[in-house]
DNA sequence: CGATTTTTTGAATCATATCAACGTACGTGG
DNA sequence: CCACGTACGTTGATATGATTCAAAAAATCG
């Protein structure tokens, strides 16, 4: 059950891990099952927990006043769950995270997490990849809301994640994009057509 | 001229540096000069230098097909200054980053930055808590981005960083929030009615 | 298979961009 | 210190991209 976390470890790291810390980071990682349209995070909750996923998808997404649902982002296999406002400044999250397939789950509380990047070398340095490699989608993430039309961010993102359309329906994408599900509709009619 | 730096260690970390650690901190980052108008980084340049504001500010951006500039987001005092994508991949950059005052800089090359995270506790710590804060604000920004309109993206600016009306001429905050300058006038002519 | 969800299409409407013109403020060299 | 040139902000008219609402068609699920 942990080894995909293991084998993401020492991929992010480029280290190998000891029998000790596997079984360090095992002890601190609980398995957890949530099949299809369960929450990981329910708005007003306080995120406390942080998961890896195993296998499965979610969506994290606010609803806003209309009663419209935008998202966020997703998560697929080895990527990392949780709303990091929430987390870090322990508030009442804004947002809902939902899984879209039955996924399994490794989660780490907020504690055992700080003590994990203390005790363990390459954990840390795991966990410093992902910042940066977060930091480097937000901002590109951010430069395309800013700056493109529907049809640039549209292709942008058939490019940079083009699992996202196997993996999720069409009105999710558009949501994620920051489009109305008919607008999308007719961008892909209109790229049909070139 | 590195006091400031200093401060901002001890205030992220919550620690005490030691007078070791400062020389060392010292050691690792030069003070730089800009004038505004000049560049930190410049478009197709890879960025080698992570900087500190000490006093001043500045602004990254790219400009597109149409000749348009697109501000992704603003440095004031305290806050740091690099092209996340560029700085880890060593690739070239798509964004300037142009000063907007006089200002004064500490600049750490990408090298010296690794190093002085591992040997310095408080250093890593810090770069930690900016991480963090970072990956918050940056969600933030990518959740008004694709579910707020312009108006209301205004008033999170208005009520988030009610620095930046003082400090940065109205066309750029309305190129940081993805608005013609033209919408955004409107925008505040409506609001004033209010 | 029926029921529900998702996608598509059309028409009307709204938000924002674009282009052009004008007024104002600003800083820079003479 | 003034005058000029450049940058900035406002306003109006028009164009465009995207949303909304409604309905039908297609896909998916139990």
């Amino acid at each position: 059950m942990h080894e995909p976390l293991f084998e993401y470890i020492e991929a992010k790291s480029e280290l190998k891990l000891t029998d000790e810390e596997r079984l360090l980071i095992k002890s601190k990682f609980q398995p957890k099952r949530l099949r299809k349209r369960q929450y990981f995070l329910q708005e007003g909750d306080v995120s406390k927990y942080v998961a890896f996923i195993v296998k499965g998808s979610a969506r994290m997404f606010s609803v806003d006043d209309k009663g419209h649902e935008h998202i966020i982002r997703f998560g697929l296999e080895s990527w990392w769950l949780n709303d990091a406002e929430s987390f870090i400044s322990l508030t009442p999250s804004r947002y809902n995270i939902e899984m879209l397939e039955d996924s399994e789950l490794l989660i780490i509380s907020v504690a055992d997490a700080y003590e994990l990047r203390d005790k363990s070398r390459l954990f840390d340095l795991t966990i410093k990849a992902m910042d940066k490699q977060a930091s480097m989608a937000t901002q590109r993430r951010i430069h395309a809301a800013i700056s493109m039309t529907g049809e640039e961010r549209y292709d942008e993102l058939v490019n940079t994640y083009p699992q996202f359309l196997q993996r999720f329906p069409q009105n999710m994408i558009a949501s994620y994009l920051g489009l109305s599900p008919e607008t999308l509709s007719r961008i892909r009619k209109n790229l049909m057509s070139k």
